[in-house]
RNA sequence: GUGCCUAUGGUGUAACGGUUAGCACAUCAGUUUGUGGUACUGAUAGCGAGGGUUCGACUCCCUCUAGGCACCCCA
């Protein structure tokens, strides 16, 4: 199975090459040409069977709730110019600084993986005149996202994000419809989550409270980390969510940035709660919460995990807020909107943590035994015929000897098994034998779909697969 | 990106500066003829990579790679 480098460097002796060595990158030194297997990218992993069920949950989950609030599905591209992201997230912050997988297409296009997918629904949102939509416009994605950060347990390089996005109404209802639609997602997952709320204002209110918070901490200055004297330069903003000890206790007297909202922010604001009262989600105001992200205005939110499930350091399973100013900043028309966006590494893992583990697919109704290639060939028609009726049938084609076969669908916990000999394909006939009890019966093989569909709906009533094919979330 | 911890068959683990690196689970094959769940037998498979110290390294040191924790940051 794992790929062995070993044949690889048996192939063709490599010819003696001239005095200059290639350029040792990685590929060549650091995952070492002798090494047996390719490791992954670091950050990067795989998505393992026994792990999709919890995932298919995840993702159903979401799909059904974005489905019932009328929210459309959009799929977006996973390259995108890179400016793109400079324009929107902002240059300053870490996710465009260093976080970003940036580099130059064939084209000699600044092309980057996606860190993120508001930009790119903003981006649609323009470029497909979705101005002259009715809006709001309301969107949702789920797809993989790229940040180049040191990986930690439900933080990756390469993750899953779900987010809905909602363009072109201003209403503090829209907001409290996100708000209200994430918490119905961990409802409905079964998990425990707090949502976190705070408001931000507009960029005009936002930048004389800075210059006060910056005022403040000045005079404290001496006493501050690196980290968070830099911070004060930078993005003083994030001064309010420093992890810093000495940082929070100034922060008891430090200015509060709801008392300098404007009149219109502090009405949207207030609207935004009395609505989640209303319908009765409750939140905690957070006056620190703030956004990574340049583009956000007024209301922000933030969905964490309440209780606490082993060890789990990541327990922000998901962010969002109102970003009036996004799409003009992209050259639209001026345009209102507010949106959220899910982890789904760390819903999934919360979702382990609390030792949900539903199957990744339901098992298998019968299996079908073989003994020979006449057999073989029987059965591979029987399967689409099985498959048409409903009935999900597994083998296990390695194995000849019908005892093996036999352990294997006992394994699988069939309720029926199809026995195919020489024998019984010269007659025409098919063996079913009842797993529970051991029953055996000598079955006309014409007949055998309609059999052992009627066992199946006989025996406790199994519910057989639906035809209808499954959406891919 | 910074600091710290970790790395043994597919999985979980044991051991040792020097014999064939042990165990469990899993996998595969058998325990006479075309019949499962138990039991028994056998097989496959491992010291993350590279370098150094040493007479000798899986074991000590360094680098790299990967995982984890905290930070930066963020979902």
């Amino acid at each position: 199975m794992p790929f062995k480098r070993k044949a690889l460097a048996k192939e063709p002796a490599p010819k003696k090459v001239l005095k200059e060595e290639p350029k040792k990158d990685l590929d060549e030194e650091g995952e070492g040409k002798s090494g047996k297997t390719f490791e992954l990218l670091r950050g990067f992993r795989d998505i393992l069977p026994e792990d999709q069920g919890r995932w298919n949950l995840v993702r159903d989950t979401i799909r059904s709730i974005a489905e019932s609030y009328s929210f459309d599905r959009i799929d977006l591209p996973i390259l995108e110019r890179s400016d793109l992201f400079q324009r929107t997230i902002g240059k300053g912050t870490d996710i465009v600084e260093k976080e970003m997988y940036v580099f130059t297409d064939p084209s000699n296009r600044s092309v980057a993986l996606r860190p993120e997918a508001t930009a790119s629904a903003a981006r649609a949102y323009i470029s497909h005149g979705m101005i002259e939509r009715p809006q709001p416009v309301k969107m949702w994605y789920l797809g993989p996202m790229f940040r180049h950060d040191r990986p930690q347990a439900g933080r990756y390089r390469q993750f899953y994000q779900a987010g809905f996005e909602s363009f072109g109404v201003a209403e503090p209802i829209v907001d409290a419809q996100l708000i209200v639609i994430g918490h119905q997602i961990f409802k409905s997952l079964g998990l425990d989550v707090k949502v976190e709320i705070n408001s931000i204002g507009t960029s005009e209110c936002r930048a004389a409270y800075l210059t006060e918070l910056v005022a403040y901490f000045r005079q404290h200055r001496n006493k501050l980390s690196e980290d968070d004297k830099r911070r004060l330069q930078k993005n003083p903003l994030r001064m309010l969510d420093s992890k810093e000890e000495v940082t929070r206790e100034l922060l008891q007297s430090a200015p509060q940035i709801l008392d300098w909202l404007d009149e219109t922010s502090k009405e949207h604001f207030m609207k935004v709660l009395e609505f989640l009262e209303e319908v009765e989600v409750s939140y905690q105001l957070n006056p620190y919460l703030v956004r990574g992200l340049d583009y956000y205005s007024h209301t922000v939110f933030e969905f964490t995990l309440q209780e606490d499930v082993g060890d789990l350091s990541q327990s922000a399973l998901g962010g969002g807020g109102r970003y009036d100013g996004l799409v003009e900043i992209l050259g639209g028309r001026p345009t209102p909107a507010c949106g959220f966006a899910l982890g789904i590494e760390r819903i999934v893992r919360a979702l382990e943590a609390k030792g949900v583990n539903p199957p990744e697919r339901p098992p298998a109704l019968v299996f079908f035994a073989q003994l020979g290639d006449a057999a073989r060939r029987v059965g591979l028609k029987l399967f689409e015929e099985f498959r048409q009726a409903g009935v999900s049938v597994a083998e296990a084609f390695g194995k000849n000897a019908l005892k093996g076969q036999l352990e294997a669908a006992n394994r699988m916990g069939v309720r029926l098994t199809l026995i195919l000999g020489q024998k019984e394909v010269l007659d025409g006939t098919i063996i079913i034998r009842d797993m529970e009890s051991g029953a055996q019966e000598i079955v006309d093989v014409k007949k055998v779909v309609g059999l052992v569909k009627k066992k199946l709906l006989h025996e406790e009533g199994v519910a057989l697969q639906s035809q209808t094919p499954v959406v891919e979330a």
